[in-house]
Parts: C-alpha cells; structure tokens; sequence
DNA sequence: TATTGGTCATAGACATGGTCTATATCTCCT
DNA sequence: AGGAGATATAGACCATGTCTATGACCAATA
C-alpha cells in the first residue's frame, strides 16, 4: 500500500474523463461541479500530475490523464459487473440452491416445490445432493450444501432446524394380504406377517423399531431393501408388509393397489423439517427456498 | 448508474476478504476494526446480501461473497497498475517528451542536453521532431510536442516563451579567403564575395537580410544551402563566406580551419527560447527538461 | 473450570473532510 | 459589449467515517 487515495476520486475522474466535463460528471454523481472541480484537484495533487486540460468548453485528458483512464476504465467496468452481479443474486436471477436430502424426500416431498421454485426462478441453479441424515449433516458442516431436508428429531447444537411437516408412517399391503383390510392387527398378529422395511439406518427404521422395541417385541423384516419405490412394489406385488410414509403412498392408497393395515396401537407421527447452520447466513436463493417450503 | 455505493468500501472488502480477517483489513488500511466491521456492515446491507462468515478466528467469503471478490479482485488490480503508472511517470521512471525544433538546434545546441537527460532519466523516450519555425508552432498547437526549441523572437498570444541564450551569428570564411583575417570589412566590401546562406525562409536569414537591407544593400547569396553542417562544409572549402552561429562553429574557429571575417557594423544577437502552449500543463518530464536547459 | 487472548459487533462521541452556496474568472459566440 | 457556457476558489456546514470503550463469543490453555 505506497498510495493510499480515496477510491472514490477514481469514480470522479472516471466520469468527468468520460463526458468531457466536470459539470456533466457532477450531474450523473447528483453532486455539484465545485465538488467535481476539488476531487479532480485533490487526485492531480496526489499524484502531483496535471490529469485534465481546462477550456471554455469543458475538460480534456492529458496524455497522462489518458493513461491513468485506461486502467480506471477496466477498474470501473470490473465494478460495475459486481454490482450488477449483486443485483442479479438479490433478485434471485442468478445464484445457486443446494440441497441435501434423502431421494424419496426429494421425489415425494420437495418435487413440487422444486418445481415451483424452478418455474419462478429460472435463473437459480438447483444442486440435489442425496444422503442419509448423517451425511447430509455432514454435507451442511462442510458447506458443500445450503440446506438439509430430514425427518426429525435432529439434535446437534450447531444445527438450525425447522419443523415443516408432520407425516403419519404406516403398514400397507397389497391385494395378496386383502383379508386384512378389514381388520385391526395387534403388533404381535402383525409380526406373524412378512415385513419390509428399508434397509439404511434410517430414522423411519428407528422409529418402528424402538415401537415394539417398547411392547417387548422384537420386529424382524423379512425382506430389507433399498429405496421407497422399491418398498412400494414389492407391498404391491404381495410380497409382505412394508413400512412407508402415507403421504408418500396416498396414489397407492387412492387407486386401491395398496391398503393400509389398521393398528390397535398409534405409531407416533414423524416430522419433517429443513436444517441449516445456525448463525451461518442463508444466501437469498436459500431463505426464499425455505421460506417457500416453510 | 443504478447502484451508488461508496468505492471505499470495495477497497475494505478487497482486504478483508484478502487477509481474511477484518483486525488484518484495519491494519493494512491504517484504520481500526471496528470501522472495517462498519464498512463491511455497510456493504452487506447494501446489496442486502451476507458477503461473510464470521467465526472465532477470522472471517470468511460466502459463495456471493466470493463472486463479489472476483470482480473487485480485477477492479483492484487495475487501480494499482494505474496507482504505480502514475507513480513511475511522477518519478520521470516512465514517459515521454516530445521535443520540435530545427536539426541544427538539435545537434549543436540540444544534444549534449539530451543525452544528460536520457542518461538520468532512461525510462523516459525521446521523441525530436524537425521543422521550421512555423511547423514547430503548428506542431506544438496541435499537441503533437510538448515543447519547441526555436529561434526568437515568437509572438503569439498563445505560446508561453522562454528565453533560453543568446547566440551571436556571424560571417566564416576558409583558408582561400585567409588575407581577410585581420581586416575588419564594411557590408558594402563583405557583398563583393561569394556568401553562402541558409536556404529556407530561416530566422538567422531574415535578420542579416534585414540588417543589409537597413543599411541599403542588398543581399544575394551565391550559394544556398540546406543545412548548416554545408553552411560549414562550403565555407572550410573556400566556397564562399558562410553566415552561421558563432557558437556551432566554435570547433572549427578553434582549430583554425574557419575564421572569423570582422564586420565594422554589429550583427544583432540572436535569441534561442523554448515555447510551450500557454495555459496547457507540462508533462512532468517536459517540465523537467525545460528547467533542465533553463 | 477458569483464564487468557484472539476474533467480530455495537454504541456513542468526535472531527475530518466532502459537499454546498456564492462568487470569480475565463473563453467563446452573438 | 454582453450573455452563456465552462472551471476555479473561498468559506461555512454537516454528514459520515473514524475513533474509543466495551461487549459477546470462541478456542486454546493452565
């Protein structure tokens, strides 16, 4: 740092060496032209160089004058494009969303909501990241991602987290079990039925597993497998009993494929929510997201 | 100009987002921290965007904050590039003079000048160009020079003229015209021998025509020539008798292969002076060369 | 666990300096 | 000669950038 002007005597002698004049230049910088007359001033003494020729017409470079504008232009051009730029992420014309979060969330809870938001911000880049909780946790503490949707609860201190939705886990089968659809099951007839649960550690797993953990049964499934599509089909093609998510079943359910076995006890609600680092701004993109799902 | 902020602010950002913390910022910006947190703060509300992370140890960009540091990363590069251009022109490091003037100013009066001025300032080029007096002052108007060096007197109400030496011009003859060395002639006398004059319409000619003229002679040359090394040439050769500047034939008069011819009227010095547009800054390095030879 | 030393944020006082108004000066053009 | 433009100058004012003092927070250390 040898010299230390003020920046701002640059974006004066920018504009008067770009119109010519010092009165113009103080009419697109809403100051007066004495204003203009003492920053060229103070920038010619700085420099101890004559910058501009003064006529009775306005103001011309010196060869010197020339100079310096050809590297301030490019510096103003720079600026210029960032604040454009700035602009453009405020207005969500630009920017990035990235998001991580299981696949059947992203398929059966936030679609619509990409959807939308992508129809009225065509200019924000989506980034889905999929993951289990744990590593899409890790994903938001590494900032490789600007939020995180989970079922709760998440209990980590340097977490932000929002309750978004509430959803209702429940037993379904298909046409090969039809003679349960109008009954009520205790847990202890539901284990004498093949079950099918996913196969990850996931929280729904947990969930349904610490249920009977708590009437003193031990749920065994029969068959583990590896994506929400695929528990569908197999509950369809009468494999067993899956465990799913009714929100994410409700076409199932609609078009009698699938049914819902009744239980004689409650299995608690999950809750689905979005996380973000706490005291970690949101970019505009992110907070316009969650707003929207919120 | 849609956007207003202050560019004092870019040059905070700039370090911050350089050093990476703000206490750093402060120190190379000779402020203190808070006020660089303010700048920062100031900033951010301004494009309503979080430009930074804070942490325990420092600061760090958001992805925006980043995109703003590319452009102003660039925008910063060019004021310094222009900061140290001015700064090497300031210090004569870097320039150009550009000099008018007749080609035998520039060799018998200029050149031991120029070279002073070349060897103390070498980043500075030269650039001399030749003409009349009249061409030196067209030259000079149309800002192709930045100084001319010519005979005076100049009278023009646009022109700055500096008086720089007198000059005394007189008649040189050759060893065929030796018998004339210790005679002191009349102009009626000097008109009976071959004199051998500058051809064009120079300043030295108009004088010692005027000066015949005055005394009701007149002068008709035997012998005109284009330059005054062949004013030299022909009168060493015995050619004639040449009217040139006493001080740009002192070699010869010296070693004796011209002399002198002794007149019983005096022939009006001459003035050498350099002229600059009035009202029009010089150069750093003009201004430097004309005090130079002041 | 308390301490220390670093970070940034905040509040309020102060003074620098950028901006204003008013006026002068100069040039060009009518 | 006068008017209409330009820039320069002087001096007053007040906005705002900077300061000091302090707080809050975090991490590493004793």
């Amino acid at each position: 740092m040898s010299m230390t002007n003020n920046y701002e005597l640059y974006k004066v002698f920018y504009w008067a060496a770009k119109t010519g004049s010092l009165s113009q230049a103080a009419k697109a910088l809403y100051i007066t032209q004495p204003s203009v007359s003492h920053a060229i001033k103070q920038l010619e003494d700085s420099f101890g160089i004559t910058l501009f020729y003064r006529t009775s017409k306005g103001v011309s470079l010196t060869r010197e004058g020339s100079l310096l504008y050809s590297y301030i232009e490019q510096s103003q051009i720079f600026i210029s494009l960032a604040e454009e730029k700035m602009a453009a992420l405020k207005n969500l014309d630009s920017g990035e969303l990235r998001i991580g979060g299981s696949d059947s969330l992203f398929k059966h809870y936030l679609l619509p909501y990409l959807e939308e938001y992508h129809a009225k911000y065509p200019g924000i880049r989506l980034h889905l990241n999929h993951g289990t909780t744990p590593e899409v946790i890790t994903f938001l503490k590494e900032g490789r991602i600007d939020l995180g949707v989970v079922r709760l609860p998440i209990v980590d201190p340097q977490l932000e987290v929002r309750e978004s939705l509430q959803l209702q886990d429940c037993f379904v089968a298909g046409a090969r079990y039809a003679s349960l659809r109008d009954q009520t099951l205790s847990l202890r007839e539901l284990l004498e039925y093949p079950v099918i649960l996913f196969s990850r550690n996931s929280r729904a797993r947990m969930t349904i597993t610490e249920l009977f953990q708590s009437y003193g049964y031990k749920l065994k499934p029969e068959i583990e497998v590896g994506s929400v599509d695929l528990l569908i089909e197999f509950a369809r093609r009468g494999l067993g009993i899956s465990y799913v998510t009714r929100e994410f079943v409700s076409q199932e359910l609609e078009d009698g494929s699938l049914f819902e076995i009744k239980l004689d006890v409650d299995i608690p609600p999950s809750h689905l929510g979005t996380m973000t680092m706490r005291n970690m701004p949101l970019s505009s993109a992110a907070s316009r997201f969650v707003e929207m799902i919120g």
